[in-house]
DNA sequence: ATTGCCAGTGTCATTTCGACACATTATTAT
DNA sequence: ATAATAATGTGTCGAAATGACACTGGCAAT
C-alpha cells in the first residue's frame, strides 16, 4: 500500500457519509472489523464520505478496499441513520487533531447522514491495516462488549438484524465462508446469524436438499475426533437458489 | 388544508432528499399515488427535503402528510439511491419555474441523495390535493405505462420489491386493506405483490392458520354472486405472529 | 485397547403442501 | 319463475417437508 493521501474536504460531498459493518466468520464466531482509535480509546466503524461523482455503492467499495485491501466485495446497504445529534461530539475529531491532521471543522462540524453497508469478507483474506488515527485495527467478536463511537454499536445491530432477514436471499455463506468449509462450521454460521440452535442432521439433510453444495472428497484433518468432509458452494445453483429464495425460515 | 407555504430552501439540508412510494389497494389492483406536473406533463413521485432538525422518518411522515393528509402512517425507509447523474436535467425546475415559484438554483442545482420510503395506505381514507407544481394527483397502477421524472420509475421498481421481500414481516396487509376485506381481496393483495397467482383454497387454509384473522358473521353484498365473509386482522396475534415471521414463502 | 467426542447416516410420526372435486349462493339471462 | 353462470365455502388425498431422535463410524488422548 501507498501511503495514506492527506484528506482533502473539497473532495467529498457535505453531509453524506457511509459506515460499513464489516463482517468475518473465524474460530466458529461471526466478528465485525472495527478501528481503535489513538487517542479516544474507542471502536469506531470504518467509514467515509461520498465522492462527487461516486454513488454510494462505488464509495463503499472504495472504503473498504482501503480498509480490508479487498477488491470486489459483497456489499450492501442496509439503511440510513438521520438521527440529527448522530454526529454531534464526534470524538473521531479529537483524534484527527491529535494526529496532527487540522480537521476541517467547517466540513467535520457539519450534520452527517450516514448510509450503512455490510460487507461479507474471507476473513483468511483480509490483511486490516490501521490508518492515520487508529492504533489498532480488531476483529471484534459480536459479544464482546466494548464502547463505541456515536451511533455504531445502533448500527452493527441494525446490520445483523438486516442479515438475518436476508439469509435466505442472500449469498451469505459463500461470501462469509472460505472456499471450503465443514458442515459443522456452516451450521455454526447460520445458528450465529439466527441467534439459535439447530438440529445437526435436520440442518444437514435441508442445506443438502437445496442442491447448492458439493461434497468434496476431502476431509479436514487436524482436528481431534472424527475428520468432517469438506464443502464446497455450487455457485451457479446457489445463485439460482436464491433468486427465488431458499424457501422455508430456519 | 391551508395555503402552500412558500418554498424556503434555507430551511433544508442540501443534497439529501426523499422519495415516498406511496402504495394503495384499490379494485383489486396496488397502485401508487403519484403528481402530475402541470407543465412537463411527467409524473413524480412526492417527495421532499429533509429539515434542519429532522429525522429522515420525520421528513417522510411530513411529506406524506402533506400529499395525502394522513397521520401517523406506515412507512419505511427501503433505499438510497445515489447516481452523481440522477438529478441532472429535474424537469421539475422547470415546472417550479413556470408557476412562479423563483427556484432557488443554487439549491436545485446541486447533487442530491435520494432515500426512498415506501408507505401503505387505506386507499379510501386518503385525500390526494394536487399541489402547486401538479395539475394532478393519481392513483396510477403499477401496471400503466406512464412517463415518470428522474429515476422514479427505478424507485418504485425497488418499492415493490422491498414489499414483496417484507411480506412475511411486516404487516402489509393490514396497512393496505380496509379494516373489514374478504378473502379474495385479501388474495388479490397477495398475487399483485407476489407477481403470481395462488391457489384459493390453499391460501385461505393457510392463511387461517396463521391465527392472524377474525372471521365476521358479516358478508359482503352487492356484488355478484355467493357474498363472501368478512374477515379483519386480529391486530395482536398478527403482530406477534409478524415478529417470528410467517413461515413459509408464498 | 479404551474412552470421549464428534461426524455421518437413517428412521418415523406428524405436519404441511399442492392439486383437486363438490356443494352453496347471489346475480343475470330467459 | 326458472335455469344458467360464476364466484365462494369446504373437504380430501397423496406427496413432500419437518422435527425429534438412535445408531454407527472414525480420530485422538490416555
Amino acid at each position: 500500500m501507498t501511503a495514506t493521501k492527506p484528506f482533502n474536504s473539497a473532495e467529498f460531498m457535505n453531509h453524506i457519509s457511509l459506515d460499513c459493518v464489516i463482517f468475518g466468520f473465524n474460530n466458529n464466531e461471526l466478528k465485525v472489523l472495527l478501528l481503535h482509535l489513538k487517542y479516544s480509546k474507542e471502536y469506531t466503524l470504518p467509514g467515509g464520505f461520498l465522492k462527487h461523482d461516486e454513488t454510494l455503492e462505488q464509495a463503499a467499495q472504495r472504503i473498504v478496499k482501503e480498509r480490508t485491501g479487498l477488491n470486489n466485495l459483497f456489499l450492501k446497504q442496509f439503511k440510513a441513520f438521520s438521527d440529527p445529534d448522530r454526529s454531534k461530539s464526534n470524538k473521531a475529531i479529537f483524534d484527527a487533531d491529535m494526529a496532527g491532521t487540522k480537521p476541517d471543522m467547517t466540513f467535520f462540524g457539519k450534520r452527517f447522514i450516514s448510509v450503512g453497508f455490510y460487507a461479507l469478507v474471507d476473513f483468511r483474506k483480509v490483511k486490516p491495516t490501521p490508518d492515520l488515527f487508529s492504533d489498532r485495527c480488531d476483529w471484534v467478536s459480536l459479544t464482546a462488549d466494548v464502547t463505541m463511537l456515536l451511533d455504531h454499536k445502533q448500527i452493527i445491530q441494525e446490520a445483523i438484524s438486516t442479515l438475518r432477514l436476508q439469509l435466505n436471499q442472500q449469498p451469505i455463506g459463500l461470501k462469509l465462508l472460505p472456499h471450503k468449509f465443514t458442515m459443522p462450521e456452516l451450521q455454526t454460521l447460520y445458528e450465529t446469524i439466527l441467534g439459535r440452535d439447530l438440529d445437526r442432521r435436520n440442518f444437514q439433510r435441508k442445506i443438502l436438499n437445496y442442491n447448492i453444495l458439493d461434497k468434496l472428497r476431502e476431509r479436514k484433518t487436524g482436528g481431534a475426533h472424527k475428520s468432517p468432509y469438506f464443502y464446497s458452494f455450487n455457485v451457479e445453483r446457489y445463485k439460482k437458489a436464491l433468486e427465488e429464495g431458499l424457501s422455508g425460515i430456519w
